[in-house]
DNA sequence: CAATGTCATGACACCGGTGTCATGTCAACT
DNA sequence: AGTTGACATGACACCGGTGTCATGACATTG
């Protein structure tokens, strides 16, 4: 690899000369200028960012590590790890900073979190983020000292900074379009009780519920642990039995997220419960693979991951820029749109069918 | 930032002594050890690879580009970014060897490219990975010199070493599976004609039929383009339509991918065909956030996308450690296994209550 | 014409590590 | 006792850039 000092001599110039050439920090002549990019196209000069940086110490690097970041409580989803979408707004971000990503996914292997920031204190990154799977607490291995940290979609106890979803935000005006639409009574399937976020859609689920003063049946609220495939649909399909038995059968279900929604779409079809004519179904993450996709597609709350990724880069480059920042602040929280599509539409008066189906069985 | 000398200086000795307990390279009295070990955790003391690097000449880093690399021919999906879990076989493989992973996404905007390869080059990368959005060829931006350079789902015209899924025994083993449950006509919805993927494993479906002593009927199989959404789903409509109302319908259907599979689960239920009891559904990817949440969950063939990954991790490694390696090689084609699950079962008798359902259209 | 200022460029040290070679100490061996 | 060699350590240069300061060539001004 060709060094300054290689351009240097071919050009007949001295290694500064390159350099101002390089960086445009001094004037320098044009016949000088020219002859020095000459030289530089031909050994295919490329300046070395490795030594730049110790005389800078600017390493121009930001840390991300994604993956299983020790989780306080032991709830663990093999979920869909649409953190994915966080990273992207991370790296939009970044890639118009000039910083570049060094990104580093534990795999689950919590153990290994130690050794990845070591690694990158040792490339002296200028800032660390933490991307978590989905809403929740942490604990950080170690207090970090020095480098800026940020965490995205997970937060801790120590005051440092993180971007969050807005779920209860979310969950609040999702269920205002359901309520907007008709529905008076409304059944709900969230995730295990454990999340962070189903906590706190619930709560903006009630919310929406007493605004419209309507009141709130708990025998129509049922969690559905998701662990794994095994017993899932069972789980599922039990707790759609009970609210279909219900004697006051609902028109309407919102789900804990999209991939549930999905497998309602098939158990109450296979119960012969049409939808949205006889069920009106919402679903929660927009999770573009499934709701746009799904027949009819499906109407839901978006979980603004490339939202979240992009402020919680931007809070990082202002901590990183302005140090001053960097004092305990709030948790900020972003809220997502609700997604309309064909999934909850006005009930039908007739839909009384669907308490005819009761006590099939999954095979 | 403490430096090696302030430890030097800390512990009384000279730097080069804290560089040998470093790098226990050179034998050192255990008294020094001792006392350099403290200096260092007093200090928190981190080496930094950047001045290590100018040194040996050894980033340790090596960078990947994700998105969309500059595709041949135009055929874009705004698909489910499955690539992540090329990242993830990519990233496991690199964390067991040392080596540092700097990721970069397009976000689509291939002109970045050039640009982000001067990054990395600038970081001095010992090598270089493109992983691809799905199956495709493409055009390097520029021929690499220096840097070995693999490709992960697409290959170029120029021989440079890839990882391919086996898109056609995936498809041939899926096939088998579904005629091996005694299914004799079988439609085919596939995704775009222009996918390398469709191509390949429409070859794989014939093949399987043949084996069988099964007529290949152009008339069930239908492509389907799937460009977003709008629209999406009557083009699915109308090829399930066409294969309904076939004069000897089909008793299962083999979709492109997951996600299709899911609509053709929506569509059909909604025209009345039970799943799997009428009619057997197969998808393709095996993307388990669909395929398991299905209900039933969904019989299809995995897309060996963290296979892949670790694949093209391990030949790029390999070709560092041993230039000589990097001659012009053919694809390399990982393939995956058919995920039986509940969408493919034994075709039943008396599937025709298909056909009095045709002639509705969608909302 | 001398004094002054601007422009273009180079010499040199330094950033934080490591490779090479030299030096000093002490135990073992002839 | 003198020689030899293993062991422990330090001095110094170098990797590839950049900041600082000095220098030389001209042009401008009084």
């Amino acid at each position: 690899m060709a060094t300054i000092y290689d351009v240097a001599k071919r050009a007949g110039v001295s290694p500064k000369t390159v350099s101002r050439v390089l960086n445009g920090d001094a004037p320098v002549s044009k016949k000088t200028r020219s002859s020095v990019a000459a030289a530089m196209d031909a050994l295919g000069y490329v300046p070395s960012l490795a030594a730049r940086s110790i005389k800078s110490q600017k390493s121009g690097l930001i840390g991300l590590i994604t993956g299983a970041i020790s989780t306080v409580n032991e709830v663990v989803t093999a979920g869909g790890l649409p953190e994915l979408f966080i990273v992207q707004g991370v790296q939009h971000v970044m890639a118009n900073s000039g910083k570049t990503l060094l990104i580093a996914d534990t795999a689950g292997q919590q153990e290994r979190v130690p050794t990845l920031i070591r690694t990158f204190r040792e490339h002296r990154v200028e800032g660390l983020l933490y991307v978590a799977d989905f809403h929740k607490k942490i604990a950080l291995p170690l207090p970090i000292d020095g480098v800026q940290t940020v965490l995205a979609n997970c937060y801790d106890d120590f005051g440092t900074p993180s971007v969050l979803p807005d779920d209860e935000a979310g969950q609040l005006a999702l269920t205002r379009e359901v309520i907007a639409q008709g529905h008076r009574r409304i059944g709900y399937l969230t995730l295990a009780s454990g999340h962070e976020a189903t906590r706190l859609r619930l709560s903006g689920f009630k919310t929406a519920l007493a605004e419209a003063g309507l009141v709130y049946d708990p025998d129509l609220t049922i969690a559905v642990d998701m662990f794994g495939t095994h017993g899932e649909h069972q789980l599922i399909w039990d707790a759609l039995d009970r609210i279909l038995t219900n004697d006051d059968v609902p028109t309407a279900i919102c789900c804990g997220n999209d991939r549930l929604a999905m497998a309602v779409y098939g158990i109450l079809r296979d119960r012969g419960v049409g939808i949205p004519e006889q069920m009106s179904v919402a679903g929660y993450d927009d999770h573009r693979t499934i709701s746009e996709a799904l027949f009819p597609a499906l109407t839901t709350a978006e979980l603004p991951y490339n939202a979240i990724g992009a402020r919680a880069a931007q809070l990082l480059l202002g901590m990183i820029e302005n140090p001053a920042t960097a004092s305990i602040t709030a948790p900020i929280h972003v809220s997502g749109r609700v997604q309309k599509r064909g999934s909850v539409t006005r009930p039908r008066r007739d839909a009384s069918v669907v308490i005819n189906l009761k006590g099939r069985t999954t095979s």
